[in-house]
Formats: structure tokens, sequence, C-alpha cells
DNA sequence: AATGAATGAGACTTCATTCAT
DNA sequence: TATGAATGAAGTCTCATTCAT
């Protein structure tokens, strides 16, 4: 009964916080932190405002909560999808094509992400966590990276750099897409990207 | 007799303005915009919170004002570092060395820069001018690019979008300079840019 | 059955009553009114707040059935008391040390009844049974007062006024007892009251 | 210039603190601390709500300034009053009286600062400096008793307690009057007080 | 031109109360 | 009867902007 019990209040929980979190992301994305209202995002819900605060406790933390279910749906995904492929070659094109992809589906998440990005300089402190959640993502390419030079596959790069750089890289391309300045196909994207790096740290 | 007084004017108007540019800099650099208040930028110009509105008509076109004269500074040091180059290879490279070195002597200026930069996807209507400044200013890599292209000195990839990656890759880099992530002298992260971009293009 | 079932039913509103108003005297001593939420109350109590609305209309209700309650109980304790005693003299000082004896074991009820108290003044209208509850219990002083008179124990004084003052002298002793500015032991406050009023007012 | 400049704003500050503390006390005493809205204030003062925060950081701030204000006025008034006397007798006698009087006159004080004197007991730690006022102020009465012992027109009382329950004495009668339960002229309650007092300490 | 006091809309957050389970 | 998730009114405080001096 306790498991019960337990499992009911879980579930709306659950429930509740996802609907929530996916208003938050189009809320936060349409309009940025700080022009972004807790009413606006309740409304976006279909929840009264008191709502909200029972399951966060700030409007900041709404904020990390959505971003942070972002940013961990979109590695597991990627972590999937690289798992599947065996040559470095492979996996540095999927990994590609999976943020791409994942960007260009959620655009709203995309905007948030990026711009927190931007961010992260000028709030530092604030955010440890936020900071430990993104560099902590770029080690998923550098460990590719590394293998590749272990395989001698890649040039001896400076790995740590080097995965920074193909993160740019990437996001700039995301980001002509979400603005519009380009119109190219995700795959002709894909390719422009790999074929740039690939050349430019393979052995 | 007017010219007299219409130039002391302008000098007025210049000197305040100044003033009010090189505060508003570094209390955005370091609060943010929304965090600043226009307070704070008086109190850091020395003059009284009206005198702001005098010169400008609100907060967020002092932002922008703020953000386009380190744009157009920047880019006025670039353009004259470039002229002094002749081979494909030597403006590239001062290119990147330019905006390394600007960035990273003008913090504040990057913070503002760079996180408006991932505002970019969030409030897109309201900034057209700005859109233009960011997008104009990548035409200078562009055109170096195309003349790379042209003397055969590169190999025919897609201008438009190599440009915004080396501008990525050069943003990836200063913020981690900015960060602190990365300990190494300028000189060594702009060899590994140019490295890896110049491989990644060349013919 | 039913009488069964009904007094069943009383068992259980009175345990429960009881256990609020236990809980409800804790918190609202602690934190006072305002600061005091209704889910500070069913937690101390081990309720769901839900429950608490059960027995209660408002938070408001709670509060004056707390304050009641404590009154109640304390004038009963008093009543007992005195009629243990037969002179006048014997009287008052049991009266003096029975109030003293109990806020100082009921610290919390105390900071609720003097703090409503003071209160009255700004919020008379709202309860006039609580000014009742007061100003009635100001009369069991003042017949012990009267009867002193009759017995040519004490001057002639105005016995209404004479009642308050007591009561004034016993709540300002027991403010610093609370607020821990004295230190002496509960019968030498018992004395140094008695000296006082007696001196003042016997024949 | 400079002298006059600050004078002006120095001035202008008077003015609305003075606005501001007159309008707080009316709001208070009428609807005590909590239900008391800044809006009240503000409108009560004939002034935008942001006015007040101003002069104010907080609306507690508000209130202690309108109760120290009050306090101060207060016995600044009773210290004329008491040079003016040269015997014990007469300096208690105005003691008592001059107490009646402001409060008498100044209700809305009176009431402020009785409610706030009950709840001393619930939240002393937040106003160590709110306490000083209180005790520091029982001072003066402990003063004339302690002269009127030296002078053996006074027995030998515990001065301190002794100054509490004249000042509890006091205040409860203001109680009455303010509650309206006690019709007697101001004098007929003075020469109650000094009488029952006097009495109870006189050598 | 310069000032800075005044404004008031609007944001976040709390919490007494309700009601479906 | 008991629960506790949901509600939304209401309060405090901030700050961009205005305007009289």
């Amino acid at each position: 009964m306790s498991t019960i019990l337990k499992t009911k209040k879980d579930v709306v929980t659950e429930f509740r916080t996802a609907g929530i979190l996916e208003a938050a992301r189009r809320v936060f994305a349409t309009k940025g932190f700080n022009d972004a209202t807790v009413d606006d995002i309740a409304n976006a819900a279909g929840v009264a405002k008191g709502t909200i605060y029972l399951y966060y406790k700030a409007k900041r933390d709404i904020y990390f909560a959505a971003l942070k279910f972002g940013i961990e749906q979109m590695f597991s995904a990627l972590e999937t999808q690289l798992k599947a492929e065996s040559t470095i070659e492979a996996k540095l094109r999927a990994l590609i094509a999976g943020k791409l992809a994942y960007c260009d589906e959620n655009r709203d998440f995309f905007k948030i992400y990026y711009s927190e990005l931007g961010n992260l300089c000028i709030h530092p402190a604030n955010v440890p966590e936020l900071k430990a959640l993104y560099l902590d993502k770029a080690k998923v390419i550098e460990s590719i990276l590394k293998e590749g030079i272990r395989k001698k596959v890649l040039r001896n790069v400076r790995t740590e750099q080097a995965a920074f750089a193909i993160t740019d890289i990437i996001r700039g391309v995301v980001i002509q897409r979400v603005l519009g300045a380009t119109k190219s196909r995700l795959g002709q994207d894909v390719d422009f990207i790999f074929d740039l790096v690939w050349k430019g740290i393979a052995a």
C-alpha cells in the first residue's frame, strides 16, 4: 500500500514536472530567462502559478531544470547513437549528426542551451553545476579524439581544445539553421562540418 | 557662431557618450543586461541617471550602443592589421590573432559580445540592426576565403559556412581563455586555430 | 448505536482538537500569529493541512481557540487554588503566585496571551468574544478586592482599576522572567508583587 | 552653495520622512503591522509606493522608525516635564501624568507601542535595538526611585522591578482608556496610579 | 544640459483555503 | 474522516523612465 501511494505521488510529480518543464522550455526559448514570467510558464503549462512553486523553489530553478533535462536527453540520445558505430570516423560523424539533429528538432532547447552558454562568462559563479554540465559533456568528444590519436587515425592535436572547437563549429551551424541564415539540408551541414573537421585533424 | 556652438555641443555629446559607453561596457560585462541597472551605469560613468536619458532613449539602447562601439572598434583594428598582410595564409592568421588579442584585451566587451550572440536566437526580431552587425562582419572572413579559393590556395568550401565556422572556433577559444579553462599563451592558441582551420580548408 | 457512534466521534474530535491546539500554541508562541503557517501547525500536530480545516474554519479560529483554551485552563487552576484560601491576604497572594506559576510553566501560552493583549487595542472589533474573556477574568481579582473592602481589610480603592493594575504588574513581571531580564526565583517575585500591591491597597 | 544644496536635500528628506512616518503611525495603529500594506502607507502619505522605498529599505524599517520616533518624542517631552519638578513625589506624579497624557493624545502611537511591547516576547531576537529602546527608557523611572531611596523618601524596594511595575500599571490604565473601558478623566487616573504606587513604595 | 526625486507597473513568491480522492 | 495537491489573491520590493528644478 505504501508502495502504491508512493508510486502514485511520484507519478503525479513526474507528470507535473514534465508538463512544467516542457512549458518552461517553450517560454524561455521564446522570451529568454528575464522576459519570461512565471505566469507565462504557468499558463503555458496549464496550471496555476502556485502549482509551479510546489515543484520548483524559484524561477531560476525551473530554468536550470529545463536546461539540464534537455542536455541529458540530448547526450543520452547521442550515447546510444555512438555505441552503434565502430570506426572513429563513423563516431565523429554520428556525433555531429546527432547534435545537429537534436538541436534542429528541439529548437526551443537549443535556444536556451546556447544562450546560457553565452552567459556562462557573465554569471560563472552562480552556476558551478551548470558549468560542470557543459564541460563534462565536452569529454565525450574528447574521448573519441583520444581514441583516434591512439589508433593513429588522427594526428596528435590538443584534444581538449579540439573538442571545444568541434563543439563550437556545431553550435555555429545550428545558429545559422535556427536563424534561417542557411537553408541547407541537415545532411549537407553534417557533411560540411565533418569534412572540415576531419581534414583538420586526420593523421 | 552657430557652428562653434554646434561643435562645442558635439564635443560634449561625444565626451558624455564615450564615458557612458565605457561605463556601460564594464557594468554590462559584470552583471549582464538584466542585472545591470541604469543606476549602476550612471554611477560608473559618474553622471546622474537623468543624464543617461539625455543621450539614450532606453537602457537597451545603451546596451546596443556599447556593443556596436566595441564591434566597430574591433573590426577597424582588424582591417588595419589585415591590410598589412599579402598572402591568404598571413591574412587568415592575422585575423585569428587579431580577434583573439582584441577579445583578450577587452574582456568586458567580449563578454557582452558573445553573450548577446547567444541571445540572438531568442530576440532576433528586436534587433535587426544587431543581427546585421554580426552577420556583416562575417563577410570579412568570407572575402578572404573567396580570395583564397580564387587563387586556388584553398579548396572549394562553402565560404559562408566556413566563415562562420572559423568565427565559432575563435569564440570557443576565447571563452576558454576567459573562463580560465585554458592557460595557453595567446600564440599557442592562434597556432592551434590556424592549424586546424588551414588543414581543414587548404587546397 | 447512534449514541455510541456519536460518542466515538466526539472522542475523536476532542483528541484531534487537543492535538491541534497543543501544536498551535507551540507554533504561535514561537513565530507569532502571522509568521506561523497552517502548514507549521499541521506538521507540529502530525496531521494533514486539510484535517485542520475539518475542525477549524480559519487560521484565526485556531488561534483564538488556543488562546481560550489556555485562559480557561489557567483560570480553572486559579479558582481551585483560591478556594483553598480563606483570608484576603492569602487569596491575593495565591492569585499572584498562581498566575506567575502558570505563565512560567506555560511560556508558550503566555507569549500568545500577552501578545494578543497588546493587540486588543488594534483589533478590538474583530474579537468581542476575546475582549470579554480578558475582561471577565479581571473580575476574579475584582471580587477579591471587593470582599477585602467589605471586610475593611483593604482601603476603599476603585476596584476595577486596581484589579487591572494588579494584572498589569503581574504581566510585567512575567515578561521580565520570559525575556530573561530577571533571574529571581518565583517566590521572590511573588513576594515583591504582593508586597507592593498590599501596601498600595491595604487599609 | 554646497551647503545650500545639502540643506535643500535634507529639508526634502525630512519633509518626506515626517510625512511617511506620520502616515505609517496612523496606518499601523489602525491595522497592525501585518495587515497594513505599504500601499496603505503610501496612500495615507500621499506619495507613490516607490517613494516610500527611497526613504526606507523595508516595511519593517518604517515600522521601527515610526515607533522610535514616538518613543523619543514621548521621552523628550517627559524629561522636560520632570526637570521642572524638584521633589520625588512631584517627579513621580509628573512622570505618570506625562506618559498618560502623551499616550492619550497620541493613541496611534500608543497602539503601536504597546502592541509591539507584547510581541517582544515572540520576536526578541529580531529587534535588539528595539528591546534596548524599551528597557533603556525604564531607567528613567528607576533613577527617580533610586534617588527617592537615597533620600529615604521611599522604602528600599528592588528598583528595577518597581520601575517595570509602574510602567505596567500605566500601560494598563492607558489600555483601559483606549479601549473605552474607563471613562475617568485623566486627572483621576493619574491620582489613582500615583496613590497606589506611592503607598506601595513610600518609606 | 544636468540632476535625482518621484513614479507606478510589474515581478516573484507565499500561503490560507478548497476539493477531489 | 483524512489527505495534500492545487489554487490564485495579495504582498513586498525593484527599477526603467519621467520631469520639475
